[in-house]
DNA sequence: ATGCATAATTAGCTAATGCTAAATGAGGTT
DNA sequence: AACCTCATTTAGCATTAGCTAATTATGCAT
């Protein structure tokens, strides 16, 4: 009957598949071999144990789909990871830059019942502080765009740094070190395609971001 | 050289080891297997690996001692055991009798930046939420008996309930219901040594405890 | 000296996670 | 049809951490 319980290696893979899911990315092995940094066999062996417990389903085409029981565990180890954030930035003072990687320790080692008081000690917040949407509120992110579609000129409020930015913490004490987090407000100073560069100009500071980096940033349009 | 990582297994041997030396006991393999709830096999095989990662030395007659390393290692992840404790029970209201279970699972996925923050953040509390010295200050304890000491008629101020008696939740349980929690005064009503009982009357209500648990309960002595 | 506890080990398994090297598959091109 | 690329799988290994059953040590008591 698969009681399984989940471990902290099938959590990650759950985590990053809910994303993907939810970003409507098409899901295969190779990708979550890249993102997870683990061996190509590594991850079909771990597919197989996760089909096997019926966290997910492959089909012909070998793509991945959570079960419900998945999406369920899923939901409940990404709330713990953004709830672990909030906890660790707001009551703790921990650096912003560092946040995402303590909460992702944290997050496999907190029951239910400590995430549920979380929850209400935090206020029930909808979006992490890296911006992201808690399961369930992916519309109130839907409006921001990738700041790779701005032009220059162009004003934003800085919104959301995607999950998958999150994970590189050379990108994301850069980033801090640079102010380029989310509520900054700032313009596109240069956009220049043929070297794949934006330069932005935020708070008397200017920054250079690659495409790559542009592409997980995400922001809200403004009239200057 | 044996850079090894500590493991989560390792790193509640090295706690208990660190507890047993404490308090001067004689610290053997079969002492682990009980307090640690493993078998007996598991449990060499284990010593013998933290032999080879120098954590801990055996002598001829089998006794386990900490190395520096070992000692290090150990009041690291207790700190952060405590640590953990506080914040779950000051922060965020988990109950007095599950905090323990809680940060035990905690204690061995927060980085030692993250523990230095909760101490800023906890004010550098000596004792844990039950009364247990963090290490280094174990002299703030010693002036405390084992309930198991008193007489009928004695009064007193429960201080302190053994990290051995943390572990076992039913047993937590019981004494959150009945308030028999650190910082109640209250007196003994009846010792039946006969029957291995010592009944205590604590704000008004009235608890009986076995012989194994007063051993397990420090009280400071007052008098009436 | 013998024998009984208690403690510790050995032997032999299992499961989850990792890895590399090598083999296969599947699709699209030439 | 032959080939190339990318993805996946097989095979073979290693490590940690558990278990049971059976064996060996050790020390105390008769």
């Amino acid at each position: 009957m698969t009681d399984q319980r989940l471990t902290p290696t099938v959590e990650d893979y759950l985590e990053v598949i809910y994303t993907l899911d939810r970003d409507g990315e098409n899901i295969i092995g190779a990708k979550l071999s890249e993102l997870l940094e683990v061996s190509a066999p590594t991850v079909t062996v771990t597919l197989k144990r996760m089909i096997r417990d019926e966290w997910i389903t492959m089909d012909e085409k070998k793509e991945i789909h959570l079960t419900k029981k998945g999406s369920q565990a899923a939901v409940e180890i990404i709330r713990k990871h953004m709830l672990s954030e909030w906890l660790l930035s707001q009551f703790l003072n921990v650096p912003w830059s560092q946040v995402h990687e303590e909460a992702h320790k944290m997050e496999h080692s907190i029951s239910s019942d400590v995430a549920e008081k979380m929850k209400e000690r935090l206020d029930d917040p909808k979006l992490c502080p890296h911006g992201n949407p808690f399961p369930g509120y992916e519309t109130m992110t839907e409006h921001w765009l990738p700041l790779f579609s701005m032009e220059q000129g162009d004003h934003f409020i800085i919104r959301r740094i995607h999950e998958f930015g999150e994970e590189d913490q050379e990108l994301m004490n850069f980033l801090q070190k640079h102010q380029v987090l989310p509520e900054q407000s700032g313009f596109v100073k240069e956009k220049l395609t043929f070297n794949e560069t934006f330069t932005l100009q935020i708070n008397r500071s200017t920054v250079t971001l690659g495409f790559k980096t542009a592409k997980l940033i995400f922001v809200e349009s403004v009239n200057p």
